[in-house]
DNA sequence: GTGATTATTATGTCTATACATAATATCTCG
DNA sequence: CGAGATATTATGTATAGACATAATAATCAC
């Protein structure tokens, strides 16, 4: 088990005090991995405070994975201690903005076509199934960022298929016209064909991020996106600090 | 405002089913960004609840990001709707374990230095911090997965300085042995130069993931690490639902 | 009108209590 | 001893009420 002399340092909220006690146990590994620590019960009687506050920093913890919980057992520290990081993708056009650069886009195809081969083999979307294929780029001050290949599914949503996408880049469009439960995500690297090479402004072989998305609306895939960036220049970047909450 | 017919689907707690709800109305953009959404008495009235049981609803949703909250006003449908997926970086061990591959690891390098050029120009140590310089290599069925790069101050964990790390793999170490209350990642795409190359067993040139990480402890460095990853076959994946909890 | 003061209000936190639920421990009977 | 029934227990959920806090709205003095 575990000792129970918990400092609560009185800055803030109680139970994000005891929340930080606890965290701070778990990081200094004074309780370790598979440890029981106190019930609920023990820490209100240590710490004189009602079982709710004690409840809501030990639910705090369990759902950042810093503990686990299961009834009549008690809760205990994590085993596997994996590192978390919360990754926020913005709007491309937000963070163009938000350096304080000039956005501007460009569509380069826009077809109709019917999911096949590799869009099926994958098990992206079922063979027959209509799509728009867009391919644009995305400019910071004139200067490619960022590389979008889409496909949407016109069964998903059949008015994309009225939509040119010359102005308006598919990524914004669908988020305003499109509802979505469940989004996937893989990173990866990849060296620019001569395709990618030309559209970025990159020489061909350099390496680019890739952010691979799938997007569902309940069940059904609206959406497959690979996002290219120029791998030298765009960095994505999470913070997480287990003792605390959010980003 | 906004309309107050909320569904509850009887499915689980309340306080989810409300959350669901809610963030169906969201999704769906039937309360579309910047919409102030029912004040928790409207809520605790329309669906004969607590207000406690509401409150946990709209906290849950605010910590995903999905809504704002502010004292006096109301709470309102967040509107930077930026993509959040929580990014989970398992320990190399456990993931080629899981992958059913035999581990193994290598150490390639190990320098005591001091912390100059580039080391301080980047901010990451202070000029003239001891540092370990560690390289090494992890394996999957003999094949490396994944080449490490890694400082170490010792400043920070002077332990590190009688450590040889020739049989047991730096980050694995270092969580055994340091507590550490905050980390930042950076993601980007590198091209392997010939060393690297040489490393991974892929071609000069070849396009690799890298993560680049900074751990901190109370303020102070404590590691700073290059971890790349050959870029075809190595893909990070998260996986995100805005109207649920939890990755 | 304008600035400072006061009132109002929605969220934020905390408590005490109650019952539900699931997992474990114990008991009972064959 | 062993399988099944029963009791126990820690967490899970929900309630009602209280006060704190911060931001807005209203009021008052000048």
């Amino acid at each position: 088990m575990t000792d129970l002399a918990l400092h609560l340092d009185g800055n803030g909220p109680l139970y994000e005090q005891i929340r930080r006690a606890i965290a701070l146990k778990i990081t200094r590994r004074q309780w370790r991995p598979g440890d029981r620590i106190p019930f609920e019960s023990e820490l209100c009687a240590a710490l004189n405070t009602s079982r709710m506050t004690v409840n809501k920093a030990l639910q705090s913890l369990a759902d950042d994975g810093l503990i686990v919980r299961r009834r009549k057992a008690g809760s205990f520290v994590a085993t596997q201690q994996s590192v978390q990081a919360p990754l926020t993708i913005a709007k491309i056009e937000d963070e163009v903005a938000g350096e304080g650069k000039a956005y501007s886009y460009e569509l380069i195809t826009r077809t109709a076509m019917r999911a096949e081969g590799k869009l099926t083999v994958a098990g992206i979307f079922p063979r027959g199934t209509d799509v728009v294929h867009i391919r644009c780029r995305h400019l910071a001050d004139g200067t490619p960022v960022l590389f979008e290949d889409r496909y949407i599914s016109l069964k998903a949503v059949p008015v994309a298929g009225d939509e040119p996408f010359e102005a308006t880049p598919p990524g914004s469009w669908l988020l305003e016209h499109v509802p979505w439960t469940e989004a996937e995500h893989a990173i990866c690297a990849v060296s620019a064909d001569p395709d990618l090479a030309g559209q970025l402004g990159v020489t061909v072989g350099a390496a680019c991020l890739r952010i691979e998305r799938r997007t569902w609306a309940d069940d059904e895939t609206v959406t497959f996106v690979n996002l290219t960036y120029p791998g030298h220049h765009r960095t994505l970047i999470g913070r997480f600090q287990p003792g605390q909450r959010g980003g």
